[in-house]
DNA sequence: TAATTTTGATAAAGCGCAATATCAAATGGG
DNA sequence: CCCATTTGATATTGCGCTTTATCAAAATTA
């Protein structure tokens, strides 16, 4: 039954120019109204509704004090009496606003920003590297992800090792991508590469090719490995054998007017192409032969330029939804938030978008 | 002289597959390296250079107990513990990640992150609008930014109101973008879109030209007037007068056959137009009375498209540095926190590049 | 009137960390 | 060998808030 004296003493300090006040603080305003601490946050937070009962009189007391005060809660000090921090984290391990990929990146984000709003989630965007050379997820042994709720990955260089540390460790991840690791699966949002290459395929097949060839860069990870897959079905199930179907592994210097004047030498009308940057090559060392598509050669893109100054207008190809996919992704992982861990890594593949394009004609001589 | 167990209960819940850990705290590592909460503290803000020493035995322990549970210091802990978090917020009233101005806002945030990542810091964006309807930074009176230790502010639509509270506040912010607000002043980075636009409208009259026009749309804010003012300079610093230096506020779709007809026939040769939107719609309606640039009249573009589709190839315009200036930005707001208040809201002005482009050329009947 | 329930409020613990005051043991000087 | 100093650590407080346990007084019931 002690009295407790709150002392209210709203320091102010001069600073130069600007005045900074120390904030009133929940005591402050109990000491004005003449109450205890906890029913001003009571108040606050409406949590009047329950089992717990103010006086008309006591609350309007006490938001005359709040008013007179000017009184703000401090949202640092409620989340951390509230256990979450509502932060959603996005990890690359490249730059997030990369300028060489700024077109592909850029749509993840729109989705992310899209959902993480409705979701009511902020975003913290790792950009630390606190002293090491490259971005990792672990500094010194240390998951610098836990400074958020949970994170959201994306990008092409990827730590294998430390996706399966974080999964091992259940940290609440999405990626935006097909990644697998060895000894579990990862929760992520995907394209439907396979589909859609074989989708594409076979519409160039129905076009009248007859002898296809896929060129895909050196990086053979699963986006690649899944546009091969899709090739391999749609010539397969088409009856092209592996010589009408070649596959060949070309860097964008490694496309030369020799290498290609073989192939056509061979017979091959329809090229299908990895990404927007060997097609461009590929057409331009193509217009050294003479040759221009649609007319004397075909040629399809898997999947979406990576950068507003490669576009090929009218090309034949898909989108990737990644507006969609960045949403999805967010929401998967507030999903597995809330579920608080009960929950088993989820994978969801979303379709891609054909694009027919102008690139993909008859071939000029049928086989 | 008591002794205090410090109890080690890391509990594991297990939730299907995934181990949901509680996430280690001080205290757990103290306990495992068996010693005291505080130490754990010391020695992961260094702070043991003062006259606070800590043995090279103790230190490894501690960072091996670190490593082990992958101790992550909880940033909103530290930040109500009066620290700081190394967090910059970054809020716009719009997107973010906006669609329409997509290549406008890329540019700032390529920069924010590069020198984020310098100076160590991690990027907040807040996306979270807490039920209500439009992005505002005070909900019902708190000032969500506090949750970084600094923002940057960005973005078209600006409420001058909150920004005035938020000066007063004290809270360190910087601003991309020229804004005043009453009683005050705030710490910004802008382009110099007055010099700018002075150079660009030399740069015309000193082709020929001696009947201009300025078209801007109806907005007023600090970049227009900006615009305006160059304008304004280069016009009467060359003998023009007003008459002969026209202001027009029109928005596109006002920007009519009959409107520019009349200007044409009152012997305006060359437009100032503020954005690369209007530009086309002017060169379009143009087209219709059979007027071609620069052959027949010239214009000049005050600054970036906005977005990829409207993109006029060799316009005569000027790029802003908003690299730079997202850069700047985070430099000035790093600034700003280091000297911890005592420093006056400082501008920055950075210029912007003249490109000469080909709308601009030798008007087709001299005055 | 005494026992019970309802009403309206208080006291206190805890969130995770930083900072400071305190303290015991080891070391060194006279 | 005793006292002063240095070294290396501990105990404690407070940041501002939420939440829960507790409690006194008023209202209701038996």
């Amino acid at each position: 039954m002690g009295f407790i004296i709150y002392a209210l003493s709203l320091s102010i300090f001069i600073y130069g120019a600007v005045r900074m006040k120390r904030r009133p603080t929940q005591l402050d305003v109990a000491t004005l109204a003449g109450v205890s601490p906890g029913i001003v946050s009571t108040i606050i937070n409406n949590r009047t509704n329950g089992n717990i009962r103010i006086s008309e009189a006591t609350q309007q007391r006490v938001l005359d004090a709040i008013k007179e005060l000017g009184y703000v809660p401090n949202p640092v000090a409620r989340s951390l009496a509230g256990g979450q921090n509502r932060l959603l984290g996005v990890f690359t391990y490249e730059a997030l606003f990369p300028l060489e990929y700024r077109n592909f990146y850029y749509e993840f984000l729109i989705g992310i920003e899209k959902e993480a709003e409705i979701q009511d989630y902020n975003l913290l965007f790792f950009t630390r590297r606190q002293g090491t050379q490259k971005r990792v997820i672990y500094q010194n042994g240390v998951n610098s992800l836990q400074l958020a709720d949970g994170a959201i990955l994306l990008g092409l260089g990827t730590d294998r090792e430390e996706l399966a540390r974080l999964n091992n460790e259940g940290y609440p991840f999405v990626f935006i991508g097909r990644r697998e690791i060895k000894n579990g699966q990862i929760s992520y949002v995907a394209a439907d590469y396979k589909r859609a290459t074989r989708e594409i395929v076979e519409y160039t097949i129905n076009k009248g090719h007859r002898r296809l060839a896929l060129v895909q860069g050196s990086l053979r990870a699963e986006p690649q490995l899944d546009k091969q897959a899709g090739y391999c079905d749609a010539t397969a199930l088409n009856g092209l054998n592996e010589s009408l179907a070649e596959i060949h592994y070309k860097e964008n210097d490694q496309i030369t007017v020799e290498w290609l004047k073989m192939l056509f030498d061979k017979g091959v009308t329809a090229f299908i192409v990895e990404s927007t940057s060997e097609a461009k090559r590929l057409a331009a060392v193509a217009a050294q032969l003479g040759k221009h598509a649609p007319a004397d050669f075909s040629y399809a893109i898997l999947g979406d330029p990576m950068n507003l100054e490669e576009i090929i207008p009218d090309a034949t190809t898909y989108r990737t939804p990644r507006q969609e996919m960045g949403a999805q992704a967010v929401r998967l992982l507030c999903e597995i938030l809330t579920a608080g861990g009960e929950i088993e890594p989820r994978q969801v593949i979303l379709p891609c978008h054909f694009q027919p394009g102008n690139t993909v004609g008859a071939p000029s001589h049928p086989a």
